[in-house]
RNA sequence: GUGGCCGUAGCUCAGUCGGUUAGAGCGCCAGGUUGUGGCCCUGGAGGUCGGGGGUUCAAUUCCCCUCGGUCACCCCA
């Protein structure tokens, strides 16, 4: 009758130690808090600040502005509802964040917005590598800018996260999506294109035709790859003013010496992207390919109220496929804080003594452990070592009737011992 | 949602062509050192062989179902 219980199919926790019980190697805790931090550090010198907003939105939010025929929106939302008000988890945090900035009505304080999210997202999609039902994003908005160089600075501040960590198997590409008339014309076109030619296609594109005909670009069958060099292509059906932007951004990477490939069949899967479109990929990802992807909306605030057009431009990047392009590439993340100093207790004097002043050279900034379980002092030696500790100070009987403890340096053995009243001093050069 | 593969100790796995008390390495606990870690030696704890049903004298081993994991498709971070 008594049964444990399990995380959700495609959540998973993080623990400590970098594995789960179930065997799944997921980072560590101080990997994540370590990851997060760099991610924070080079936002702060971009100065984008930081936005957070609430787990769960209005089902109407989502579904106006991350497209209502997207997967995301048909398919893929966690939702319930309470009385008459629908809700979802969010599936991602852009909508979210304009749907603040209108709110707030941040645009009265003037200029950009430049702002940054880091947290988790849902999405009901069967798990795999890479890909999670609670999985977990950072990105940024920068909110009130039509100019290129707004597009061109979040590619920048996306390159530096990712070179911050030493990661080199990196393949940026960009595309122009064009205007709001250009998609639909586009893929018109490509509809008129593959049409007569249904026959010679794969079931799959043969569907893609009538859903997503733009997929049918990057098939991997090369009797397709054939007909795909006589499409229709999109730069040819792209606006003018968007054609110069475009030539703009990718102007302003190259004199930030950010390369890139044009991918001319890039699409991002969200509606709401418009003019310029891009995409990091890593190979070290599994069957998914994209650690981050991004690009600009200028539709999306009026498409969620707004009466005025807001340009807007950022990229969404996934935490747990950064975490695999780190594997991938074998880049070590830090284990977690070590312990300074371990206290080995030996009777209750010692004990009382040793749980008073560890919390007292705790509040003094050192790291300090000691055991819980009253055991041996051969067990509390190799608890210490365990928690890595720099040195250990034990404490008996006698230490405390002569007012000395001893003192030993775990890495070398060595010991001295040193008078009760002098120990904290002693202890702090472990701190620096 | 569909499909492939997998499911034996905390972890990584071996094993049983169906047959007495299911193994190893690592980890954990303890002893070797009655007050001292890491190395070494010795011992110990820990498994309803994912769960349910079936076939059989007998199932962890064969069959069915189910649950879980994983990878892939679709799509995406």
């Amino acid at each position: 009758m008594s049964k444990t219980f399990q995380n959700i199919s495609g959540t998973f926790d993080i623990l400590p130690d970098a594995f789960n019980a179930d065997g799944t190697v997921i980072e560590s805790s101080a990997s994540w808090h370590f990851v997060e931090e760099r991610i924070r550090e080079v936002m702060a010198h971009y100065r984008y600040l930081e936005i957070r907003t609430p787990v769960f939105e209005p089902t109407e939010l989502i579904a106006r502005g991350v497209g209502e025929l997207t997967d995301i929106v048909s398919k893929e939302l966690f939702s319930f509802e309470r009385g008459d008000t629908h809700y979802v988890l969010r599936p991602e945090l852009t909508a979210p964040a304009i749907r603040a900035y209108l709110q707030h009505h941040l645009a009265q304080k003037g200029g950009v917005q430049k702002l940054f999210y880091m947290g988790p997202c849902f999405r009901a999609e069967k798990p795999q590598k890479g890909r999670y039902r609670q999985f977990h994003q950072f990105g940024v908005e920068v909110i009130g800018a039509s100019d290129a160089r707004a597009d061109a600075e979040t590619v920048a501040v996306m390159m530096q996260i990712y070179a911050s960590f030493g990661l080199k198997d990196l393949v940026l590409k960009i595309n122009s999506l064009g205007d709001e008339q250009t998609r639909p014309a586009f893929k018109n076109a490509l509809q008129e294109y593959f049409e007569p030619l249904a026959s010679e296609l794969s079931d799959t594109s043969r569907r893609r035709l009538k859903t997503n005909p733009l997929r049918i670009l990057d098939t991997k069958v090369e009797r397709e790859q054939e007909l795909v060099k006589g499409a229709p292509r999109l730069i040819d059906y792209i606006d003018d003013a968007s054609r110069e932007h475009y030539e703009a951004v990718k102007g302003h990477l190259s004199d930030l010496e950010i390369s890139y490939t044009e991918d001319p069949f890039l699409v991002r899967g969200l509606d709401y992207y418009t003019r310029t479109a891009y995409e990091l990929d890593s190979p070290h990802l599994g069957a998914q390919s994209t650690l981050a992807g991004g690009g600009r909306y200028d539709l999306l605030a009026q498409e969620l109220g707004s009466s005025e057009a807001i340009p807007a431009v950022g990229f969404a990047a996934g935490l747990e496929r950064l975490f695999l392009a780190l594997a991938g590439e074998g880049v070590k993340l830090p284990d977690a804080v070590k312990t300074d100093v371990y206290i080995v207790a030996q009777g209750e004097a010692a004990e009382k003594w040793a749980f008073k002043t560890a919390n007292e050279w705790r509040s003094s900034g050192l790291h300090v452990a000691f055991d819980l379980q009253g055991r041996s002092m051969k067990a509390q030696m190799r608890d210490a070592n365990r928690h890595g500790a720099s040195k250990v100070v034990i404490v008996g009987e006698d230490e405390l009737t002569s007012g000395k403890a001893i003192v030993r340096e775990m890495e070398t053995g060595d010991q001295e011992t040193v008078p009760l009243h002098d120990l904290l001093d002693r202890l702090r050069d472990v701190v620096r």
